[in-house]
This record gives structure tokens, sequence and C-alpha cells, in this order.
DNA sequence: CCGTATCCCCTAAGATACTG
DNA sequence: CAGTATCTTAGGGGATACGG
């Protein structure tokens, strides 16, 4: 059964999340942040797959004003800075968990 | 509490799905067809954001060749083309509603 | 109506060197 | 350690024209 032209929903929230999320390394950043605990500039750098130290700045500044991260610099020597989950961040979790779940079941 | 080296789990699914689904178009063609009922190359077209002829046929082929649709020709005059959802296909439209919710809740 | 076939362009991502 | 500053590159996506 066809529905009509004028009863279907446009979908500008998934078009978002894409927009927002769909960088190479988002998802997989928020993963490692998120769920494995791993805070650090230098940790992130050497799991997030193959990622450059540019690429891996220009994505964390990126979900940082998306409202994902925060970043917290301790003004250290060494320098030590820590990127943890905004609010926003934390409630994409349970999405992030159905999504690795689902590739899990599906994707082997 | 830090997790030790030894502990981290790596995530190949997530950036398994992200490869496969982090098309500009990808999410949202399957939200169409998945969640909305459209199923012909024409309809997609008209719905899916400012999507070209030439991008949805290359998405559409990539949606195909990695399991999530199967596509139907006719064979008529005019043609007359349906995209419908494998079980793979079907197996994520509970993703995508997660994803779906969690946006219309936190992307305003 | 449902595509192909070309050509083109932009920008996300990488490579590399350097710094407080 | 955690970046920045440049420069380069690949390829995803767009524009357009044409075809069965």
């Amino acid at each position: 059964m066809r529905k009509n032209e004028q009863s279907i929903q446009r979908c500008v929230t998934v078009s978002t999340v894409q927009k927002i999320l769909g960088g190479k390394w988002k998802i997989e950043i928020l993963y490692y942040i998120g769920m494995q605990n791993i805070h650090r500039f230098g940790e992130l750098r050497r799991h997030v797959g193959e990622i450059t130290e540019s690429s891996l700045t220009k994505q964390l500044r990126e979900l940082e004003s998306d409202g994902f991260l925060h970043r917290h610099d301790f003004k250290e020597l060494p320098p030590r800075v820590e990127y943890t989950l905004t609010d926003l961040g934390k409630s994409f979790m349970p999405v992030l968990e159905v999504i690795r779940q689902w590739g899990e079941a599906n994707l082997k």
C-alpha cells in the first residue's frame, strides 16, 4: 500500500544526523570516549583507526562545537587535555550502542 | 576509572557501519524506502534532499551491492523500477528509528 | 521513466614539518 | 604531549547531455 504524497513525512532529522556525524571518524571517536573511557588526545590517536593528528584535531573541534564533547585543558606541562561527553554526547550513547549491536549481528 | 590498554575493545563494527552508510544520502534513502514506502526511482529523486539523478543511481547501486536493497525491474514501458528492502535492510529499520527519535528529541 | 556517460569541482582528509 | 600551519590529494558528489 502506497502512501499518498501528502502524507509523506520529510526527514530533516535523519539528514541532520548524517550532516553532523557523517565525518569519517566521528562516531568512532564518540565510541572510544563514551564507551571505552578514552579521553586523552594521544590515546585517541592510537586507537581511532589510522587517523592523522590534524584530522583528529579537526573532528574533535567539530564535535565540540556541535555540542557533543567538552574539552578540558589541564594547563599542565607536559600538556594534558581530556575530552569528555556533554549531556548531548551522553544522550547519544544508547543510539551508538544500538548501532554497534546491529553491526555485530549483521555485518560479519 | 580508566580502563587499561589491554581491555580496550576495538570497534571494527562502528567504523564498518560508517563506511557502508556514510554516503551523503544513504540513510535518508533507506528511511524513505523502509519507513515511508517510497519505492520508485522518480519518487525517491523528488523526496531525497537535492540529490541529482546520477548520485541517486550511484547510492542505490551501492546499497544494492551492500545487500540493503533489492532492485526490481518490471521491464515495462514506460520503465518501472522498484527498490525494496532486503532482510538486511529490514533489520536496519529499528536502528534507523532509534536514530530518528534521538534526532527529534535532541537536534531542535 | 529510469537511467548512462562525461566532465568537473570542492572539500574532507592526509602528509609533513614545526612548536609551546 | 598536544597540538598548529601548510600544502597536497583523492574521490564523492554535482551538472549536464543523451538514450532505450
